[in-house]
DNA sequence: AGCACGCCGACT
DNA sequence: GTCGGCGTGCTC
């Protein structure tokens, strides 16, 4: 058994620079991986064996390593790939490690089920219910107590009256693996002629080493089938495969779609599961019992032992950077990861991000195109209504020819998709005595009302106040008026306008992901004539009737300072216009803009895609932006405004000066001021082939360490820049 | 991340 | 005089 002496070095999972020594006790035995609990400060915390010790701490400090947990170890390509995400993204690699060890219930070992089994012998007494129970156990098999229960329909009291009675016994027998391992062979489709292609295609990466694939295809051209059967490549030689999503299309129908093609129900891994499931499936996964997983962006972390494949759906979401505590990109660390691992990656996405596509344009990934003539033959005809032109009557926000189309879809009986990618009823409340507008007290935003639930919210720190009768300000009453359009206040007009339809609006405040999704599944069902949503209905669901879909803000997207405007503007059109007419029927969208001219407007209306990536390239190529240049965000933040920014004035003046580095600020942030904070933001701009997290961290520790409330973030590949 | 240590305001 | 507010810094 390889084991260290009797000093080794554990990384804690708290926010520290790196591991800390401990002695192993005589008679315990660790290897680099063991997961243990150790004192730290007065308490247990749990850490992971790194390997020998890194520094000399006075033995006299030393602490025993409290106690070994009764698991495998985690993998050498787990560790390398926490090292590496600690490297990059500059957060602590014992923090890090947090986003591993995140189940602690997964540690212990799982509790025996408690079971009877017929005796034979009949109870002295005998009564309905306990012949009910008798009846169910007559089949001799060993039933879980929770299921006789149920089955019998009786309490808990008569299965004990039995078993006091020596007709039942009782055993402890383990409990049921979490999920069954899936079957590679038990529904394998008939892949169409394209699908088997980029199929063969994906197929001439080696099943054994690292690759990416970029498996690129219009909505509805049937990517999942191809990449379920990568994924059965896996499992076949004997690996497991992880299935990323964004978490909102973590849906039921994608669950159904791998049941029906595996044979089994995959492990799931989202923030809906209870803390004993998260348990199950952690430690499911680290001892191999769970051979597939399908999760959200954190499932990236899971104790894989032999990861053989991932593969991210819809790989340019948003939703797939994650931006509190460990600022990290789960499309790259999963390249990353794979690339430890020797495992294969799809990234698939109709709407590939310009990264990915510039990877597979270089030769870096395989790009595998999925061409369906017939999902190309429905794909929609998009139309711009420039609104200039033909604006909205006052007071409304449905153009004319759109309502038009709408009233005409709905008479023929099919769906129409209204999407505004904006919460809320109205964004800005005004008083139209004094002028107030109603702003957080916390951040330097607008308060935007929620008209179902009566309030004013903040969208950046969640601050909630009644709307009020009167104005605050200057105390008139009746004086408010709301200011522009929500999704709330769209439902209210297509209210008055399509009266008789069956309408339902989708957005991230109108429940948890659980009811969310309940109502995908109504819509796919056909229970309503009229939706109307935010960016949630953009992403993979197809809805059978749905045959027009209007956007009444294309150009929400373009308006901020963002290198990624128009990538992101293009993709959730894209997305949003594809729901339109899959499968038999062709759909129509109809685009209301400002800016028909747009270079991202034209491509839509001519179903260009390649004019837009064109376009994107150049222009990101000219700017030295990413994926041509790097980006790493430097947020300084405060309580007040001064002393964040002349702080962030000091880092600038003390940045080492590299080739080809530029720096950019000290300017406040977009919204400068979040949760009573003030924001200041540096950008560093470098060359591709430039270490910019590693410039980064020299920088920062020659620089002035921030003290009092001033913080310091990094954020390296920032998505978002606010 | 916790938790103790330390230095300034409002109470008995 | 002390209680306690949270800002600061350390944890093998």
């Amino acid at each position: 058994m390889e084991h260290f002496p009797d000093i080794v070095a554990v990384m804690v999972s708290v926010s520290v620079e790196g591991p800390y020594s401990y002695r192993v006790p005589p008679g315990m035995v660790v290897r680099r991986g063991s997961i243990v609990a150790v004192p730290l400060v007065g308490r247990l915390t749990l850490g992971v064996v790194w390997g020998p010790p890194k520094d000399m701490v006075a033995h006299n400090r030393l602490k025993d390593i409290e106690h070994v947990y009764d698991v495998p170890a985690l993998s050498e390509e787990l560790l390398t790939t926490v090292d590496w995400v600690s490297r990059y993204t500059l957060a602590a690699p014992g923090l890090v490690l947090r986003s591993v060890l995140r189940s602690t219930e997964a540690l212990e070992p799982e509790r025996p089920v408690t079971a009877f089994r017929k005796t034979g012998l009949e109870p002295e007494r005998m009564t309905d219910a306990r012949r009910r129970v008798l009846d169910v156990v007559a089949d001799g098999w060993a039933w879980a107590k929770a299921a006789l229960v149920g089955a019998s329909g009786v309490s808990p009291s008569v299965i004990e009256g039995l078993e006091r009675a020596g007709a039942l016994e009782r055993l402890e027998i383990p409990p049921a693996p979490v999920v069954l391992p899936p079957d590679p062979d038990e529904a394998a489709p008939t892949l169409n002629a394209e699908q088997a292609e980029a199929l063969a295609a994906i197929r001439t990466l080696d099943v054994e080493k690292f690759g990416v694939a970029l498996l690129d295809g219009v909505t509805g051209g049937g990517k999942t089938e191809v990449f379920f059967e990568a994924v059965a490549d896996a499992l076949r030689t004997g690996r497991q495969a992880l299935i990323l999503l964004p978490e909102i299309a973590l849906t039921h129908t994608f669950l159904a779609r791998f049941t029906r093609r595996f044979g089994t129900r995959p492990a799931e891994w989202h923030s809906d599961m209870t803390p004993a499931q998260r348990g199950r499936v952690w430690r499911g996964v680290l001892n191999g019992v769970v051979r597939a997983v399908v999760g959200a962006r954190s499932a990236l972390f899971l104790p894989f032992r032999e990861l053989g494949m991932i593969v991210l759906d819809e790989e340019h979401d948003g939703a797939f950077k994650q931006s509190d505590g460990v600022n990290y990109h789960a499309r790259d660390m999963a390249v990353v990861r794979a690339r430890h691992a020797g495992a294969r990656v799809i990234l698939s996405s109709a709407t590939p991000s310009v990264e990915s596509r510039n990877n597979a344009n270089q030769g870096r990934y395989r790009h595998v195109l999925l061409r369906s003539r017939f999902a190309e033959a429905a794909l929609p005809d998009i139309t711009a209504i420039d609104m200039r032109e033909e604006p909205p009557e006052k007071g409304h926000w449905i153009a004319p020819r759109l309502a038009r189309e709408i009233f005409a879809t709905l008479d023929r009986g099919e769906q129409a998709l209204l999407f505004l990618n904006r919460r809320g009823y109205a964004p800005l409340t005004l008083c139209k005595a004094c002028g107030h507008q109603y702003q957080c007290p916390d951040c330097s935003a607008w308060l935007v009302e929620h008209r179902f639930r009566g309030v004013l919210m903040c969208h950046h720190c969640g601050h909630e106040q009644r709307k009020p009768e009167s104005c605050g300000a200057c105390g008139a009453v009746e004086s408010l008026v709301p200011i522009g359009p929500g999704i709330e206040r769209v439902a209210e007009e297509a209210e008055a306008r399509f009266p008789g339809s069956r309408k339902v609006i989708l957005s991230s405040d109108m429940g948890s992901n659980a009811q969310i999704r309940d109502r995908f599944a109504e819509i796919e069902k056909g229970e309503y004539d009229l939706i109307i949503g935010t960016q949630l209905v953009a992403k993979g669901h197809h809805f059978e009737k749905l045959t027009l879909v209007g956007v009444l803000d294309a150009d929400l997207g373009l308006a901020h300072g963002d290198p990624r405007a128009a990538e992101k503007t293009f993709q959730i059109l894209t997305q949003v216009t594809g729901r339109a007419g899959r499968a038999a029927r062709a759909g129509r969208a109809f685009l209301q803009t400002y800016h028909p001219t747009h270079p991202v407007m034209e491509a839509m209306v001519k179903g260009d895609r390649e004019a837009f990536y064109a376009h994107e390239l150049k222009a990101r190529a000219e700017g030295g932006l990413p994926p041509f240049g790097r980006l790493a965000a430097l947020i300084v933040s405060a309580n007040e405004h001064d002393v964040a920014f002349a702080f962030a004035r000091g880092l600038l003046s003390a940045a080492p000066m590299a080739e080809g580095l530029r720096l950019f600020g000290p300017a406040d942030a977009p919204i400068s001021m979040v949760r009573g904070r003030h924001r200041v933001r540096l950008l560093a701009q470098s060359p591709k082939d430039f270490d910019l997290s590693g410039y980064v961290r020299f920088w920062l520790t020659s620089a002035e360490r921030p003290t009092g409330n001033l913080r310091v973030q990094v954020d390296i590949d920032p998505q978002s820049f606010f």
